[in-house]
DNA sequence: GGCCAGGGGATTA
DNA sequence: TAATCCCATGGC
């Protein structure tokens, strides 16, 4: 159990829930389980005793409190496992106030988008996982991407110990995969993107994962070349996989999502993923991810509010 | 450069 | 029961 004090602009349901990772869940406590790097743990943020919360908050609907600052406290994790693997993974060193507020001040937009995501950081994830995990979410919606990478992993995955009396699996090596042939994979019902996993996994183990895991120290240009370089990685899961696990900040994932809120909130055609991107990078630059992922969440949180109104509407009409 | 099939499953019509 | 949609890409 480690107990992280005064942790700020940090809200685990932003960060899990933005679609930046697959593997964690909510428990009925608000908490969150989940496993990265073979480890299983539960986090949970607890409010400071002086009920201490980030300014401006209440752009949730409903005005519920949600806090963004508090003590972190990780259970099944070594002091060692904090240092090695979960500092690092939360990204809890970068100081998302001053991102936030250099974002806000550049366009209105954001600054709005912001205010229902507060607590977003960006984590740092492991390559090799975050690689196969975007291909899988290709054309398809988050139930059933977790659903592929859990079996994905019951499967193929090292066996860890039980945690909250669930078996636990750690995500597949590269190695593994690399030895399965698109009808081993034909129980997890990934659909033609069976194909484009194992032939990417022979790839990236044709070097032993070397390329791979070097491309966090090279430019993300060379890095999105040999990404979009393998079978299944177009420029939308390349800039997801730049982003979610080799800090490469500026990258902008554009999915129907994005194009969605860019088209309503700034009115460039819905097809033009061209200009969208030019636009990402003249206003938002080295910070384009970070903006990325705050309208997101600001526009799947919209469109949960719209299909609430909706239903709520044909309530009263019955 | 534009179009369409690829799988599967949930949701909507 | 039939369309439509979903954090796109490959191949033509």
């Amino acid at each position: 159990m480690q107990l992280i004090k005064e942790v700020k602009d940090f809200n685990l349901k932003h960060i899990f829930d933005c679609g930046q990772c697959f593997r964690w869940e909510e428990e009925a406590d608000g908490s969150y389980t989940g496993t990265a790097f073979g480890k299983t743990v539960n986090m949970r943020l607890e409010r400071e005793a002086d009920g201490a919360c980030c300014a401006g908050s209440g752009g949730n609907h409903g005005g519920g409190f949600e806090s963004c600052s508090g003590f972190l406290i990780i259970d099944g994790a070594s002091e060692e496992d904090f240092e090695n693997i979960w500092r690092a993974y939360l990204d809890l060193d970068r100081d998302y106030g001053e991102i936030k507020k250099t974002l806000a001040a550049g366009d209105l937009v954001v600054a709005n988008a912001i205010k229902s995501g507060e607590g977003i950081r960006l984590l740092n994830q492991d390559n090799w996982e975050t690689l196969i995990s975007f291909i899988i979410s290709q054309n398809n919606n988050i139930p059933r991407i977790k659903r592929c990478i859990e079996n994905l992993s019951a499967a193929f995955g090292e066996p860890l110990p039980e945690y909250r009396g669930r078996k636990r699996y750690a995500f597949p090596t590269f190695e593994r995969l690399s030895e399965l042939e698109p009808e081993d994979l034909s129980e997890i019902r990934l659909g033609y993107r069976a194909r484009y996993i194992t032939e990417t996994a022979k790839a990236v183990a044709s070097d032993g994962g070397e390329m791979l895991y070097s491309l966090s120290k090279v430019p993300t240009k060379e890095a999105y070349e040999y990404l979009t370089s393998l079978c299944g990685v177009g420029p939308k899961v390349a800039n997801c996989i730049l982003l979610f696990s080799m800090e490469k900040y500026e990258s902008f994932p554009i999915d129907v999502w994005v194009r969605r809120v860019m088209n309503r909130l700034y009115n460039i055609d819905e097809n033009d993923v061209k200009s969208m991107s030019a636009f990402a990078g003249e206003k938002f630059g080295a910070y384009g991810g970070f903006a990325q992922q705050y309208l997101f969440y600001y526009m799947r949180e919209f469109k949960e509010e719209a299909a609430a109104a909706e239903k709520a509407t044909v309530n009263e009409k019955k």
